[in-house]
DNA sequence: CAAAATATTTCAAACGTTTGAAATATAACG
DNA sequence: CGTTATATTTCAAACGTTTGAAATATTTTG
């Protein structure tokens, strides 16, 4: 039960009556060393339930073996999801993964990003909070060599830096898109919080599906929210506020915060509620139990985000890329029927 | 952007033209060292941006500074939950925090606790997987000296260790009186995986607050499932299936089973459905969309365990409470009326 | 059997930090 | 001004591992 002198090459090497050297070079199978002192060194190694000291080797080999990863929080599915995609990518190559939540909050974030560094992660993947505008805290990794991959969220102005988003643009089209064949010509859009740069790509995307498919666009069918209800339900007042442009259909830049939207239409009996159809982005696993759940959802596959970050990041801890030849990889949302 | 030479002691040192160990005692604020002195040292440290190799600290300090959890999976929003509870108090007191997911499977968990054994974590907080019979894994970490602290799942045998629970009795005894109170008098209990612990106290918290109450108990009102749909279904329609004992309450042990359940009945246009009351464990956040929520649900404050479990461990860790002087937390639920 | 070739083991320094003991500088005192 | 007291700085070892170079042991060869 007690731990009395800790496991070491050290004390190994003592039972055995070897140099220190020998013992580590067994144990990593030099092909300098006798092939029985080897099996003496492992069987040893073995009984005494020796485990390397990480801290040690680490020290030696100037790597922490460990990825930090920042996410806004893990309530919502989609950085929950991601992260499958990260662990068990990294865990095969040797790394360990610190998960933090910054919150959506900035100090939280820089308070994070400095702990990293101080932990000195080998790499590290962020999807920004919503507040992030100011970027030295990331910056400070570049400075020390440390990859930094931005994900799931586009750094607001046009930062130089490996990004791995989903296809916002593409997603969005599909959903518009979709609704128009279903002979839908008032679809109305309610976008995220504008500081979230993906809120652009899904309108852009929205917009360009209404053109390719010969739909006029209005902007009294555009209206924008956050992960607040109260405002959320003020949009969707405002969306079906204009009786020439009463809304058919609904574009939803998130799931939870469509599922506020239809709440709300549904409590207030609106006239045409039953033909009202709607997508979000998420493909949350709990649109079953709804009893009114969206037409179709947009599933933006964040584990294959969260792998193609971790593989980013790996081959910039390996200098396979180098670091300042930026990547940027798009991961493909797919249209789910309900 | 190129990181030349790293900023160590050593090198702010040559700078500074003095000692490397009164550059880490001017860092370390050492009253032996002159006050003029520190200043220098400092501004040095703060314009290299010089960050202390946690490695190496570890090293001498012989700890990682490094809490492993294992949990089932981060799709649950109870772990998810309980880990805020967990990172906060780590990280106030210097510690990271790897999560990991066995994803409910007894290989993977081995796997991951002999990885988190290797990063010589400083201690362990784990909630078992559901097929976890064998614990050698776990006490691995024991015979090394690194406390333990089982979390949220109690493991099957009476095995000595430190445990923080949810007092799961208390939680759905006041789910069932809430509804004797509510005059129902047949209350069906539709429980969980009998691997998992706390299946039984639950029902032993529904027996007994049904006899405090003078509400007869009746087997044809107990039915068991697991994680999965189907097996969900076919135990309500066991419960159903007694004419003479037709439920018209239902305390659950998890909510998106519950909702499964509510689904099912509502599906099949049960006659007295919108009579029927159910309460179910989680006080899930997308209750509010459920156009018939369950009357109440029982929750169990994660955040609370999640926090226990940590200050458990690092008194632990810091040997204010001895390695084999086992302590068990209960902590209670709260019902919460929709 | 001595010399050369090869196999095997050990030495010693390094990774970056901490810290008690020893050394040196400065101030105080008679 | 020589002592003693105090303030400040430096030395040196340690934490546990890796690894090229050096040392030693063993085998082969002429």
């Amino acid at each position: 039960m007690e731990n009395k002198t800790p496991v070491t090459l050290k004390f190994l090497a003592e039972k055995l009556k070897m140099s220190v050297s020998t013992v580590s070079k067994a144990l990593n199978n030099y092909p300098t060393i006798n092939e029985y002192t080897k099996k003496r060194v492992q069987e040893m190694a073995r009984d005494l339930r020796f485990t390397p000291n990480k801290s040690a080797i680490n020290l030696k080999e100037r790597k922490s073996r460990i990825i930090g990863i920042i996410l806004p929080n893990l309530l919502d599915q989609y950085f929950t999801r991601s992260i499958a995609g990260v662990e068990q990518f990294a865990m095969q190559f040797g790394y360990n993964v610190i998960i933090s939540q910054s919150h959506d909050e900035f100090e939280k974030e820089k308070q994070l990003a400095d702990m990293l560094l101080k932990s000195r992660v080998d790499g590290l993947i962020i999807a920004i909070s919503k507040e992030t505008q100011d970027f030295n805290h990331l910056y400070q990794f570049e400075h020390m060599g440390i990859p930094v991959v931005y994900y799931a969220r586009n750094p607001s102005f046009n930062l130089n830096c490996h990004k791995v988003l989903g296809n916002n643009f593409q997603g969005a089209y599909l959903a518009t898109q979709f609704l128009i064949q279903r002979k839908h010509q008032k679809i109305a859009y309610l976008g995220g919080p504008k500081m979230i740069n993906f809120t652009h790509d899904r309108f852009n995307g929205y917009i360009n599906a209404l053109k390719d498919n010969g739909v006029s666009f209005n902007t009294e069918l555009v209206a924008y929210t956050d992960f607040n209800k109260e405002n959320t339900i003020k949009a969707i007042q405002n969306l079906f506020s204009h009786p020439e442009n009463l809304p058919t259909a609904l574009v939803a830049f998130k799931e939870p915060i469509l599922f506020d939207a239809i709440k709300y239409l549904k409590s207030i009996n609106h006239p045409n509620f039953s033909q009202i159809e709607c997508i979000g982005f998420g493909n949350n696993a709990f649109i079953s139990y709804l009893d009114t759940p969206p037409v179709a959802s947009v599933e933006e596959n964040p584990e294959s985000v969260g792998e193609n970050a971790i593989k980013l990041l790996l081959q910039l801890i390996n200098k396979e890329i180098e670091l300042d030849h930026y990547q940027k990889i798009m991961v493909d949302c797919k249209l789910v029927v309900h």
